[in-house]
DNA sequence: TATTGTTATACTCTATAACTATA
DNA sequence: TATAGTTATAGAGTATAACAATA
């Protein structure tokens, strides 16, 4: 068996896409809630986190770039990569041949704080999902992989 | 069988807990935020459809039970109860036996716009939902019941 | 004293509109 | 003219701290 089986009943209105739209969206909503709870003390937050991680993923891109990935106009991303740049996580290179464009990079500063805070941002959510079966981990999994489909539609 | 299988495949890496909660986590905040892009023009935000929401399912309770509920802190709940009350969508009822609590109840107004804005708002959601198979629609379902549980915990 | 709720204040993140520099 | 990016401004949502009223 390459995947989960429900691990709860599920009754067949639950997947109506109306009645699921609501439901996940309470769901989404209170997990995100329950996240930036425990970000707290020290480290960077959600959308700076997400730029880093990109930068780490898919090397150095525009601002422009970074913000059609993250679905934020430009304006939102101006001041992401500013709080990022001034907290030496990132830096500005010239664009090879267009002297409009700007190239953010990681600084290796950046990349360390990727490293860390990918650890500690994720322990509680990871330890909860420790906690979880291998099944709903997999349900989990698969759902992660459908949501971004659907963010990105 | 009563599950679907992965619509991709799946690393056995990622269903480790740590890289999951990442992946989880940057799935999450992108769907989050392209579901706020597609609410825009007109109705309530997200937060007060939330308590909406459960004012219409569970029946009038006081601002900290809707703090808890909602997992905010109290006075980001006197701004959310005072902007709804604000638009006609509750209203504010006398304690029955302690008068420094106050009852926080939807109004017909409201009861109409938990209708229409559960139809309006999740509009995206829902159509987007509508193009999976059932059995993608029964994974996010056991996943949004395992997140919910998570949120909780 | 403890609890419920509000007010005051500040911060993050986002958007739209207007602007600058370069293509 | 069009594009990349920034600045200016505004608004939602949240938090902590301090306060008022009631128990």
């Amino acid at each position: 068996m390459s995947n989960a089986a429900p691990t709860v009943t599920l009754d067949k209105a639950q997947t109506r896409p109306g009645n699921l739209a609501v439901d996940l969206q309470t769901s989404l909503t209170r997990v995100m809630r329950r996240m930036r709870v425990h970000r707290g003390e020290a480290g960077i937050r959600g959308p700076q986190f997400q730029v880093l991680t990109v930068l780490a993923d898919m090397g150095p891109m525009s601002p422009s770039a970074l913000a059609e990935n993250e679905r934020v106009k430009p304006p939102a991303m101006t001041r992401t990569v500013a709080s990022l740049e001034e907290a030496g996580f990132v830096e500005r290179q010239a664009h090879a041949s267009d002297r409009r464009q700007v190239v953010i990079a990681l600084t290796s500063a950046g990349l360390r704080e990727v490293k860390e805070t990918r650890r500690r941002r994720d322990e509680w959510l990871a330890q909860g999902l420790s906690k979880l079966t291998q099944a709903e981990r997999e349900t989990l999994a698969s759902a992660s992989q459908i949501l971004r489909r659907l963010a990105a539609s």
